[in-house]
DNA sequence: TAGTCATATGATATCTAAATACATATGATA
DNA sequence: TATCATATGTATTTAGATATCATATGACTA
């Protein structure tokens, strides 16, 4: 079901459109980060436990764990406890075809942005 | 044509790695901000000019400009002359289906982040 | 059951980047 | 040439993010 509007989205649990936004401010910002992008690039792949981000990441425990936290909150992943390792995979649902759509975004228009242009008259 | 993976987009064209995933972080601050959601939000209905823009959000024209300046830098619409007015349209391939896709994961996730919960244990 | 491994959370300080505001430029039309 | 519609440049303020450190928790292990 796909809604016509961003406001449709919250409007009807009771949220003021401030909110609404404040909502999509904190989706959004959840992505201005490169170490969140880069988790999210490895979650494509394979679904990995934290210690295995750090790894690869090369990348601290605690900064890792919170930026999981952020992409939990915002449901970018999800987890799935196995003994006393965490697992987190992508949400297949509704974030991989988002970052698919996004990549053939950003193949056209990311030397775009990289070169700064402003005008295209 | 999907990539499968954020890094490949921009790769070709000889951009390191970091510079793309600046290019992904100047893109999803583009998002950060109640006053370009707003307009994005209602370019999904029509095209529309400048004035009728700042009529709408009851905002100023430099504000508004910087706000599409950046909108355009990413992407995310297209002008088209008119005589002495420009209008804007949002990309449809690209950002419309997107903007759908994220509406659909924020009718789930957007309580969710107002609530402002860490863990569902 | 104490220890340790894997991970989460909290708090704060620093730094970056974004909104705001103001000045000015440009291109089209009347 | 004056005016309308819009764009651009830049400095100031301010919000938000990153980084870091300290600590907490829950599970397994000796």
């Amino acid at each position: 079901m796909i809604n016509k509007n961003i406001l449709h989205a919250c409007h009807e649990e009771g949220f003021k459109e401030g909110e609404v936004y404040n909502a999509y401010k904190v989706f959004f910002g959840t992505l201005v980060s490169e170490s969140r992008l880069r988790i999210i690039n490895l979650l494509r792949k394979r679904k990995m436990n934290v210690s295995e981000i750090m790894e690869e990441l090369k990348d601290e425990q605690t900064a890792v764990s919170h930026d999981l936290a952020r992409l939990r909150k915002c449901g970018f992943v999800e987890v799935e406890i196995d003994g006393k390792f965490r697992y987190y995979r992508l949400n297949e649902k509704t974030i991989k075809p988002l970052m698919d759509l996004i990549d053939s975004h950003m193949s056209k228009y990311c030397v775009h942005i990289l070169r700064g242009n402003k005008h295209e008259r």
